[in-house]
DNA sequence: CATATATCAGTCTGACTGACATGT
DNA sequence: CACATGTCAGTCTGACTGATATAT
């Protein structure tokens, strides 16, 4: 079983995410809720609603209400494109950016005790391999160039 | 958002994961099914239904039926133990063993896509990293020698 | 009587599906 | 009219919780 990767990999990021998951509890949000303000955070101008789903794997019909959550407590301002008045136009408030800004170190500290196991010196090559695998399984599952 | 490795694992370890269920489909089984018969081959003597569960991280309750379809199809036994009748003792069949040959040979081909952007020499130093970094996830998760 | 094993019923969550209103 | 965006309602799944029958 263990020397199946793939399992290894599903179940380490399981219980990865639960762990942040369960602080993030303790800041009342959700993992989407974090997801989307850090995707806000470094994106370079700002999004749709439909671009920011796409970017973060999520469905844009759940994305409502993450959306929704978030502006309701004044973490992002949603309005709409004028230039195209189906589109919402997403932007981090200066409260939502404080509020990323606590929740990113606390995630900082839950990567570093991830990563805790491996030398410093490994670290690197870990993630910069695991990017390389989630590329490629990304690529698998929707093919950006379709022939 | 990408710079957050929990992420990234996570993400990647979900996508492999669908990708494995996708194939055990075919075969008319779940996830859980192929690591049951998977930890059977693998164990020593052959362990009772919660031994079982706790090695695979599954929940008891959410065994049953796992097990249930598995004997059902003919693919394990299932005894109660004569030296105490509240345990069941689970083991292989033949026609457990050939299908989880099957099964298992076309996991490793999907592991193998999994690692392909990988050169042969990091995949070795990945899979290790990685199965430290799991095993240091439970530990947190539930601690072995609580002192 | 306290504990262990397996089981069952119910809940909660995340991801998905299909229909739809609005706008281009 | 075909298509894009955001929304809503419903389903399906996996993981969890609590209660229970049986055995130790």
């Amino acid at each position: 079983m263990l020397d199946v990767t793939t399992y290894v990999l599903a179940r380490a990021g399981r219980l990865g995410r639960a762990r942040m998951a369960r602080m993030m509890d303790g800041h009342g949000l959700g993992l989407w809720h974090f997801a989307v303000l850090s995707a806000l955070d470094d994106s370079a101008g700002p999004p749709s609603q439909r671009d920011l789903g796409a970017r973060l794997g999520i469905d844009p019909s759940d994305l409502v209400d993450v959306v929704g959550v978030l502006e309701e407590r004044g973490l992002l301002r949603r309005d709409r494109d004028p230039s195209d008045r189906r589109r919402y136009i997403i932007a981090l408030t200066p409260e939502g950016l404080a509020e990323l800004d606590a929740v990113a170190a606390r995630a900082a500290d839950l990567d570093a005790d991830l990563l805790a196991p491996l030398d410093p010196s490994e670290r690197a090559a870990f993630t910069g391999m695991l990017r390389r695998v989630l590329d490629h399984q990304e690529d698998v599952a929707a093919p950006s160039e379709p022939q």
